[in-house]
DNA sequence: GCTCAGGTGGTTC
DNA sequence: GAACCACCTGAG
C-alpha cells in the first residue's frame, strides 16, 4: 500500500475532470481505476490517499501515470495574477493533473465522446471492455475488463457497433481500428513526435478531427501545449478572453490550464 | 416536438 | 479558408 500526500493530487477531482472515463466512485467512498491493464484501488481522505498496490507496481506504473513527479503548484504560480477567472479557475481544481495514458485508449475513448455526455461516454467504454477485452481479476474478487485492442475491434462488424448505441461513431470507430490493426498509423512512434507532428498524424485517423486530437495528444502523449478547444473551452475562451487564449504565457502548461478551465465550467459553482 | 451533450467529414462557395 | 449540414442516441 502507498500512501500519497494531497498536495495538487485529489482523486475525485481526477474523476471529475473528464479526462479518464474509467476511474469510478464505489458506494464506500473507495474508487476504482482501470488503466490499460492495470487495476487500482484507491482510497481519497483528508490529508493523503491511499493507493492499493505494491511498491514496485508503484514505481513502475502508477507513479508515472498520475504524474506524481511534476510540481502543479508551479504551474499555477505562472498564471496572471489579473487573471481572476483562471486563478478561480486553478484554485477549484487544484488537484487536478494530467494523467498519462494509453494512446489507443485515448483514440477509442474520444471519438466516442464526440456529441455524447460523460455518463453516457462512461457507459459505452464500459460495455466496450466487457464485450471484447480481456478480463482481469483483482485479488477482491471482482472482475474488470481492459480495453479492447484494436485488432479485436478491427474484426467486428459496424452492424454489430451500432447495436450497441455506438451510432455514427460506429464507423469512426472500425475504420479507426483497422488503420491502427493494419499498421497504417504507428502508434508507438508518436511519444516520440514533436506536438504538432504528432497531432497531424492522429488527424489521419478516421473521426479524429483537431478537438479529438488535442485530447489524444494531452491526456496519452502528455503534449502540455495541446488545448484541446470543446464547447466549454470555446465558451469560456469567448467569453472571458475576447476569443483568444493567451497560450504564449502558458507555454508548456496550456494544457492544464484547459483542464482548469473545463473542470470549473462542467462543475464549479460561481462562474 | 426541440435542444444539447467534450465533433467530424463532406460539400459548397 | 469559412460556412453550412448530416450524423446516432438519450435526457430534460
Amino acid at each position: 500500500m502507498i500512501t500519497i500526500e494531497n498536495h495538487c493530487f485529489s482523486i475525485p477531482q481526477i474523476c471529475r475532470s473528464g479526462q479518464c472515463f474509467r476511474l469510478d466512485e464505489r458506494e464506500d467512498g473507495a474508487y476504482d481505476l482501470v488503466a490499460s491493464d492495470h487495476y487500482l484501488r484507491l482510497e481519497p481522505a483528508q490529508d493523503n490517499t491511499l493507493l492499493y498496490c505494491t511498491q514496485e507496481e508503484y514505481e513502475t506504473f502508477w507513479k508515472s501515470y498520475f504524474d506524481l513527479e511534476t510540481d502543479y503548484e508551479a504551474f499555477q504560480n505562472r498564471i496572471d495574477e489579473h487573471d481572476t477567472y483562471l486563478r478561480s479557475a486553478a484554485e477549484f481544481g487544484r488537484g487536478i493533473r494530467i494523467l498519462r495514458q494509453d494512446v489507443w485508449e485515448m483514440i477509442l475513448t474520444f471519438i466516442i465522446s464526440q456529441q455524447n455526455n460523460i455518463p453516457r461516454i462512461k457507459g459505452l467504454i464500459r460495455a466496450l471492455s466487457e464485450k471484447y477485452g480481456n478480463q482481469i481479476e483483482t485479488e477482491e474478487g471482482k472482475t474488470f475488463y481492459a480495453f479492447p485492442d484494436a485488432l479485436c475491434l478491427a474484426a467486428v462488424s459496424e452492424e454489430e457497433l451500432r447495436q450497441m448505441k455506438l451510432g455514427y461513431r460506429s464507423r469512426y470507430i472500425l475504420n479507426t481500428a483497422r488503420s491502427v490493426a493494419s499498421g497504417g498509423i504507428d502508434l508507438a512512434a508518436l511519444p516520440a513526435l514533436e506536438y504538432a507532428k504528432a497531432r497531424e498524424e492522429l488527424m489521419k485517423l478516421s473521426g479524429v478531427g483537431g478537438k479529438v486530437a488535442d485530447c489524444i495528444c494531452l491526456f496519452a502523449l502528455h503534449q502540455m501545449d495541446a488545448f484541446p478547444v470543446d464547447t466549454h473551452i470555446k465558451k469560456v475562451v469567448d467569453s472571458k478572453y475576447g476569443g483568444k487564449f493567451p497560450f504564449k504565457r502558458y507555454t508548456g502548461c496550456a494544457g492544464v490550464m484547459q483542464q482548469y478551465i473545463f473542470y470549473y465550467d462542467l462543475k464549479g459553482e460561481d462562474r
